[in-house]
DNA sequence: TTAATTTAAGACCCTACTGGTCCCCATTCA
DNA sequence: TGAATGGGGACCAGTAGGGTCTTAAATTAA
């Protein structure tokens, strides 16, 4: 599935909130208006601030502000703060595992790696924002046949967030 | 983690040996080859035939035979076939959510999908096949801090197999 | 100085998915 | 006819993601 953590999903609506806002927020108010869970949105915005995405202020009157403006941001970076690199297999920047000649791809993985984290560095939290950018479903690959298990609808859980 | 499963890591090693191999390969002789266990393989393989990638023969004397030449299978396919769609979030495609409004993000993250997609286009089984191509790390992103959970390392699960 | 507000840090649990196995049936060839 | 091989399921278990809770620390306002 190629599948994005929640975590990664929920920090960018939050980023995108807070960027939209410009002022100081708390948490709290950022799990009300996102529809994020607010123990979820707190320790999402502790790691974005250990990271460097955001600044926390403690104390009353307290709370988080973007470090740096939506367009400075990427979605690579905010998954890769999130996550941590970008590497779809465990096989990852050189990093060979023991058993690398054995399956005969022992670092081919990179290429992937680097296409993907390219790509992902090419969208901002900006363009991420801006309604009026959407992708053109025309160069969409057409969908095949596939092996996977039939997707359980109505479980929208991530990007959508405010759901069970 | 933007982690591939580990069965679409799976089926590109077994795809690229029956590539690099040629002739018609039983299940059982791919699995001793690439360190895959048999059983996986086998519902690997099933999957791959289904989804046009692979073609069987039955009865003594059968197997498998890849469908096409390696270089006109795209690594975006294989997983497309494989875990379904590639899509990093499940709002995917114009498939609003029932909460599409709530997270302000409805749509975007087709953007990022279609990013995503057209980088796995680009890199055909036969790249990963060939050694000499290697990503070139210099245009990888710095390592930045993470918050996501220390690593649990020796434990490289894909793209190199035969490892508990 | 004290109380209220808010973040920091960590422990903990539960659900759901992934991945792996097994079984029986259908097909083909010797 | 029997052996070999794929086809199509059902089924189970480990894991980790993600959500919650609790306590501590910092800052501000009264």
């Amino acid at each position: 599935m190629l599948r994005l953590s929640k975590l990664a999903d929920y920090a960018t609506v939050v980023l995108v909130r807070l960027g939209v806002r410009g002022d100081l927020a708390t948490a709290a108010s950022l799990a009300q208006e996102t529809g994020v869970p607010e123990p979820t949105v707190a320790k999402l915005l502790k790691g974005l601030a250990a990271g460097g995405l955001v600044v926390s202020y403690r104390g009353a009157r307290g709370g988080y502000r973007l470090a740096e403006a939506l367009k400075d941001i990427s979605v690579a970076r905010v998954i890769t703060v999130v996550d941590g690199p970008i590497c779809v297999t465990a096989c990852c920047d050189g990093k060979e595992c023991a058993h690398g000649e054995t399956c005969g791809l022992s670092g081919q993985w990179d290429m992937v790696n680097g296409a993907v984290r390219q790509a992902l560095e090419t969208i901002t939290l900006a363009d991420m924002a801006n309604p009026d950018l959407k992708f053109d479903p025309s160069s969409a690959t057409s969908a095949e046949a596939t092996m996977h298990r039939p997707e359980k609808q109505g479980g929208c859980h991530a990007g959508c967030v405010g759901n069970p």
